[in-house]
RNA sequence: GUCUCCUUCGUCUAGCGGUUAGGACGCCGCCCUUUCACGGCGGAAACAGGGGUUCAAUUCCCCUAGGAGAUGCCA
């Protein structure tokens, strides 16, 4: 038996963290069994699906990486296959007619709230003798067994058991005669020879459903797994304010796509100890059975932890390729300037946001005063003068080099008497506005010597100037 | 309300009857250090509660509490 999976998303929104999740799970068990992981475009409901979000996941998958290995597929466009199989259940009376009002049925709702239990559809219709009523479109529904009970063995939530009195014959076509989510879902599963559903906890109620109607159309049916749901960090349902948000908004914050796809990894999975690890070994490890069954909460602080790490091994021209584009303007110069200092800048970035503001004194000079208020603070009242002579010894330099400048500035000091921080802090201060930069040595071999001076002697200047 | 599911450090988790309950993030301390980081070392921190079953329960069963999801002519 061939393993085919979907992610099925409705395209009314961005693709966000938790659907990224399933996609991701569904891709690693697909992959690990040498499957297909397809995506379908659950759009049956037209009024809120766009275009923009139909695009927005596809641009989401792309970017983690988890593209389909077929077209994508767009439940609208087996609107008719739907309605046959409707056909033939009515044909064959495993679904009837149902001529029961939308506003009837709110009132029964209704009535079953205030007695405390669970609203269900009567069964009005269901083998009626009595003529229906000319002016009510009927919906069409299914026939439900009224007793016994389903077991359905979920690969993460084990045996689930419900009893069939809960069950609802629930309606497949809706009185317009368009098909229902629950409806096409099963249609197009089985047109697609999904073998595994692996979805959102959210879905394990209408597991139940969609057993019978498999059933009544008469397939096999599919193995399910449904994945708990991810919380936010106050545990409570995922909202915008904790990590709701587009896939797309975490690659402007400045993560990498591996990184958050190892973060989400981990997230209700684990395999044993291990933390970081290649999408090629999740894909070796994936197993369904090492999937969590309680819901987990997004963390920010280990996404941030995780990308960090990624930043540190990832490949140089890899993350130049990223950063250099952000900057828009830049010359051949600070070009160069990065990529030798890339490799320090590396240990002190987060995000490749942060990377970008983390060397930005290697393509713009810093303007003074300087805008924080931390790094002012090391320029003293001596200091000035100090940088002048720092820049005046630094000039005489002849073999530009780390090692050079580091020993030339250090006997400077010590001929001085000075203490180190009180020349290198001012240092750091001035040619590179922040407190946050790598050693003064290298960055000042990376500068160069003209610009370096440049930037030493800018204090002094300013202050004949004034 | 009813149904279904969930419950190990603050968070993500390992554990699958006998462990000093392990790891990771975060937090704290120390070391390294010209700043900020990286790195290294160490520390505090958990089996929701109550009953069983068993020689032995974090692990199996039941109850309670708490949480979540579902309960649509939405998906």
């Amino acid at each position: 038996m061939s393993i085919n999976v979907r992610f099925a998303p409705s395209p009314t929104g961005y693709l966000h963290i938790g659907g990224a999740r399933t996609a991701l799970f569904n891709y690693l068990f697909a992959k690990h069994n040498k499957g297909n992981f397809l995506v379908r475009i659950e759009d049956t409901d037209k009024a809120r699906s766009t275009q923009e979000a139909v695009n927005a996941i596809k641009q989401g998958l792309d970017w983690l990486g988890l593209s389909p290995d077929s077209e994508y597929i767009f439940q609208s466009d087996n609107i008719e296959k739907h309605k046959e199989v409707v056909k033939k259940l009515l044909d064959s009376g495993k679904a009837y007619y149902c001529y029961t009002t939308p506003e009837e049925l709110s009132q029964m709702r209704e009535e079953a709230q205030k007695q405390g239990i669970q609203f269900k559809y009567p069964h009005i219709w269901r083998d009626s003798k009595e003529t229906p009523p000319k002016d009510v479109k009927p919906v069409v529904r299914i026939k439900l067994p009224k007793t016994g009970e389903t077991v359905i063995n979920d690969l993460v939530q084990g045996q689930v058991t419900v009893a069939n009195e809960q069950l609802d014959d629930f309606i497949l076509l809706r009185s317009d005669g368009s098909p229902t989510y629950m409806l096409s879902v099963v249609v197009d599963d089985i047109d697609m020879n999904i073998s595994h559903i692996i979805r959102g906890d959210d879905h394990l109620n209408n597991a139940f459903r969609q057993y019978h109607l498999f059933k009544a159309i008469g397939v096999d049916i599919p193995k399910f797994a449904h994945i708990p749901l991810i919380y936010g960090e106050d545990g409570k349902k995922l909202s915008k304010r904790h990590g709701a948000l587009g896939v797309e908004q975490y690659q402007k914050m400045g993560y990498l796509a591996d990184a958050l796809k190892n973060y989400l990894c981990r997230l209700g999975w684990s395999h044993g100890d291990n933390e970081i690890f290649t999408q090629q070994q999740a894909i070796e490890w994936f197993d369904l059975k090492n999937v969590g069954k309680s819901p987990s909460r997004m963390d920010f602080k280990k996404l941030e932890n995780l990308n960090a790490s990624y930043i540190k091994q990832m490949d140089n021209q890899e993350l130049l390729n990223i950063i250099i584009p952000m900057f828009g303007k830049i010359d051949d110069i600070a070009i160069k300037r990065i990529e030798k200092g890339i490799d320090s800048i590396k240990s002190r970035a987060t995000t490749v946001n942060d990377f970008t503001t983390l060397c930005d004194f290697y393509v713009n000079r810093p303007s003074f005063p300087l805008s924080d208020e931390k790094t002012q603070k090391l320029i003293k009242q001596n200091s000035p003068d100090i940088l002048e002579n720092v820049a005046n010894v630094i000039k005489d330099i002849d073999e530009w080099s780390e090692q050079n400048i580091e020993n030339t500035i250090k006997l400077f000091i010590e001929k001085n008497n000075f203490k180190f921080a009180e020349v290198a802090q001012p240092i750091r201060a001035t040619i590179s506005g922040t407190t946050k930069s790598p050693g003064i040595f290298e960055i000042i071999n990376i500068l160069g010597k003209q610009e370096t001076i440049e930037r030493l002697t800018k204090l002094s200047k300013n202050k004949t100037d004034s």
